[in-house]
DNA sequence: TGTACATCAGTGAACGCGCGTTCACTGATGTAC
DNA sequence: TGTACATCAGTGAACGCGCGTTCACTGATGTAC
């Protein structure tokens, strides 16, 4: 790792430049501090002097988002992968939102970074509700007012409400592991599901059984 | 501020002691800024030189576990007054959940130090949940339960999960204020009720309808 | 009431550190003839 | 095929900075006589 590296030839800048950004990546991991992925940290974990680095990205902060936009990247494959079957729009939003916090706690310092605010507003709520994790979600939250499951609503604010939720039960699993938390799947599957359940007691007279029936499933 | 401050009489130690801790946070609240409240940082917030802050503290992560434990209290008072009053337990647990978030985007940085973990593992746990705002949650899951609004199950399993609900939505209006929230305390007020009225459906065949009426009460 | 003195709250200068970044350089790579 | 040369990826040394912390000090405060 440290010793001195085998010079690039002429044509291979993209290649070094993957390898600092991967051992970025997996710094942060490790180390779980962004305040400890410094360039010399970097340099040191791809084999490379600190001054080189500068070739490949114009400065620190051009790094640490290009990092960003990978784990963002990253966090929207693995949740497309997780909404694509035939069942019922209910349990597939369940089933995307446990993908979503499993991730979260797969890569805690990632999940991290892809939360933190460094664009400009405007930018990123352009980025954020254009996502595609999000659009799939709201997508999602539609087909449950289509079908009945919901009364049709604004599912927009659903939307933001429900990435709450699974938000608050990733972080807090994440930052506090040593909770008494039993089985980290089964609290968060039992608070979406309670959380969705209520949406769809939402301006009705009397609860649809199926929600009773589904809230209580397995 | 940055003026040469008055030396304090003898016995008068605690009063720059406290001066420095109000420095520190409002520094904190400020700037959002952890890495932004520096020894230096303080000393002239104070109208004091760097080196007498350790006459008052032994190091800077004494001070900051000093400032996290009066966050801490404050929070912890803040709650407490919410929570006193005749309601159904039902009510009462929404007024303290909503009184959680509103309480964390009035003291964002505040909040969010309250939330870092810094002490060993056993000592956090315990200091969790023996904590007053996190008993009073419980006792107020349990009122619930023996109420027959929920059916009786784990209280600290349903008090850990609200806790993540209540965080989600706080920590996600702390940062990103920006997203299209049209509301925040009808956004937060929504998914709390939601979820709640989802664990009163928890272990049932029928909703009851007092639930219903609940969930869609004003 | 007046004076000498001990205490100790607060100070200015300095330490070593790691940081991001710049700069003139080196020397292997690829190319032109 | 062989040689001179331009390119440019990567380097070592150094910059200025702000940090936490230490240290010998100063001088107002309070006390003992």
């Amino acid at each position: 790792m440290t010793s001195r590296r085998q010079r690039s030839a002429r044509g291979s800048g993209p290649d070094l430049r993957a390898e600092i950004l991967s051992s970025a990546r997996e710094l942060l991991a490790d180390t779980g501090d962004v305040a400890a992925v410094s360039i010399r940290a970097i340099g040191q974990a791809v084999g490379v002097s600190a001054p080189s680095i500068y070739r490949h990205f114009a400065d620190k902060d051009v790094l640490i988002e290009a990092v960003c936009e990978q784990v963002f990247t990253d966090m929207d494959h693995a949740l497309a992968d997780a909404v694509g079957d035939e069942r019922p729009p209910l349990d597939r939003l369940l089933s995307y939102g446990m993908e979503y916090v499993r991730f979260a706690r797969a890569h805690p310092e990632h999940y991290r970074i892809a939360m933190m605010q460094i664009h400009a507003e405007a930018q990123a709520l352009d980025q954020t509700l254009a996502n595609g994790a999000f659009v799939r979600l709201t997508a999602l939250i539609q087909e449950c007012m289509d079908t009945g499951l919901m009364v049709a609503g604004d599912p927009l604010a659903q939307s933001l409400e429900a990435w709450a939720c699974a938000h608050g039960i990733a972080s807090l699993q994440i930052s506090k592991p040593w909770l008494p938390w039993q089985d980290q799947d089964v609290a968060a599957r039992r608070l979406l599901r309670s959380a969705l359940a209520g949406y769809c007691l939402i301006g009705r007279d009397v609860a649809p059984p199926e929600v009773i029936a589904w809230v209580n499933g397995d």
